[in-house]
DNA sequence: TGTACATCAGTGAACGCGCGTTCACTGATGTAC
DNA sequence: TGTACATCAGTGAACGCGCGTTCACTGATGTAC
C-alpha cells in the first residue's frame, strides 16, 4: 500500500480543509477526530499519522480559516479604490452570503467566545493568527495614520462580528438581513 | 429529611445562578450537571427533582443571565440624563470591569455563537430571549422614531459584543482596553 | 534476476474518561385514624 | 396520645454514549545484496 510522494501532504490538507470547515459550522467540539477522519474516506486510527494531537489539528484549522476568509476580503479590497478597501471589506463580510455559510465565514463570528477559553497552551497562537489578520486587513482601513486605522480597524470588525452573530441566531432572512442592513449602513456613513 | 416550604425553590434558584455564571464563563458545555449540583452542596441525582432536562438548566440560566445583566444596563441608563441612556449602557457594556468578569456580563459575546447553533426545540426560547432584552434596551437607544432606535440598538450591541469578544482574546489589560476604548470612542462619538 | 527485509499510511479493537440520565433506596416529617 | 402509612428532597450506583488516544497489525512497494 505505498503512496505516490504527495499523497501524504494531500491528505494531511484534506483533513484540515474538512476540520476548519466543521469547526466554523458547529464550533471548536464539533469537529471530531472519528467523523473527520471518516469524511476524509479514512478510519480513525490514521489521524496520528498526520497530526500528533486534535490541539495541533485545531490550530491548523484556524490557520487555514483565517488565511481563506482574509484572502477573499483582501482580494475584496484590492478590486476597490485607493481608499475605499474597507468599504468593500465591509459589505462582503456583512453579506447575507456569508451569514449563511459559516464554513467558508471569518472564524471570529463563529468562534470568538470559545478562543477566548482555550488553556494556555493553544492561547498563544491563536492571538498570533489574531494580529496576523488583524495586519492584513490593516492598510485597507481608513485613517490617515497607522494607530488611527488601527483603532479603526477594532470598532470595524467589532461591528461586523457582532452583525453576524446576532443575525446568526435569529431565524428569518428578513431579520437577519435587518440586523446585517443597520450595521452595514452604519459603518459606511461612518468615517 | 423533610424541608421547610421554600426550601425546594430555593434550592432550584441557587442551581441556577450558578448555571448562570459557569455558562457564561466556560460555554454551554461548562456547566456540567455533576459539578453545578456538588457546587450547591447537593450530588447529582438529585439535578431531575428540580429540572426536567439539562436543556432546561440551561434555558433557564440563560434566562437568568439576560435579567441580571439587563437589570444593570437599564440602572445605567436611567441614571443618565434623558436621551443620554444609550450613552451609559455603552460605557458599563464596554468597561474593563465587565471584559474581565464574563461570569456577570451579557450572555451575548460569551455565548452568541453557540446560540446561534442550538437546536430546534431550544431556538425559539434563545430568541425570545433576545427579544425581550432588546425591548429593554430599545427606549434608552438615540433615535427619534422606534425604526430608528431599533436599526441603532443593532448596530450598538453588535459593535458591543464584538469588541468584548476581542478583547477577551487578548491577553493584556492594555491589549484589552485599546480594543474597547476604540469601540467606545467610536460608537459615543457617533450618533 | 531473485530473495529477504525495511518502510510506512492506513486499520480496527480497545482503553479510560466525562457526560446526561435512570432508579431503587433513605429517612425525617406530615397526616389519617 | 399512639401507631401506621404517605410524602418527597436528596443519595449514589449504574447505564449507554461519544470522545481522544494507543497499539499491534496489514500489505503494497522500495531497497540491499
Amino acid at each position: 500500500m505505498r503512496y505516490p510522494p504527495e499523497h501524504k501532504s494531500q491528505v494531511h490538507q484534506k483533513i484540515i480543509q474538512d476540520a476548519s470547515r466543521r469547526v466554523r459550522n458547529e464550533g471548536l467540539n464539533g469537529a471530531a477526530v472519528a467523523t473527520i477522519m471518516r469524511d476524509t474516506g479514512l478510519t480513525h486510527g490514521g489521524f496520528y499519522k498526520h497530526f500528533a494531537s486534535k490541539q495541533e489539528l485545531l490550530l491548523e484549522s484556524l490557520h487555514e480559516a483565517f488565511r481563506e476568509i482574509g484572502d477573499t476580503l483582501v482580494a475584496a479590497a484590492q478590486q476597490a479604490p485607493p481608499g475605499e478597501g474597507w468599504r468593500a471589506i465591509v459589505k462582503t463580510y456583512l453579506s447575507l452570503e456569508y451569514c449563511d455559510h459559516a464554513e467558508r465565514g471569518c472564524p471570529l463570528p463563529a468562534l470568538a467566545p470559545e478562543l477566548a477559553r482555550v488553556d494556555r497552551s493553544m492561547r498563544g497562537a491563536v492571538v498570533g493568527e489574531l494580529v496576523s489578520y488583524r495586519d492584513r486587513l490593516l492598510p485597507f482601513m481608513p485613517g490617515a495614520r497607522p494607530a488611527e486605522r488601527e483603532r479603526n480597524f477594532y470598532a470595524i470588525i467589532s461591528t461586523m462580528m457582532g452583525a453576524v452573530e446576532l443575525a446568526r441566531i435569529l431565524p428569518h432572512p428578513e431579520a437577519q438581513e435587518k440586523v446585517l442592513a443597520s450595521a452595514r449602513d452604519f459603518l459606511l456613513q461612518s468615517f
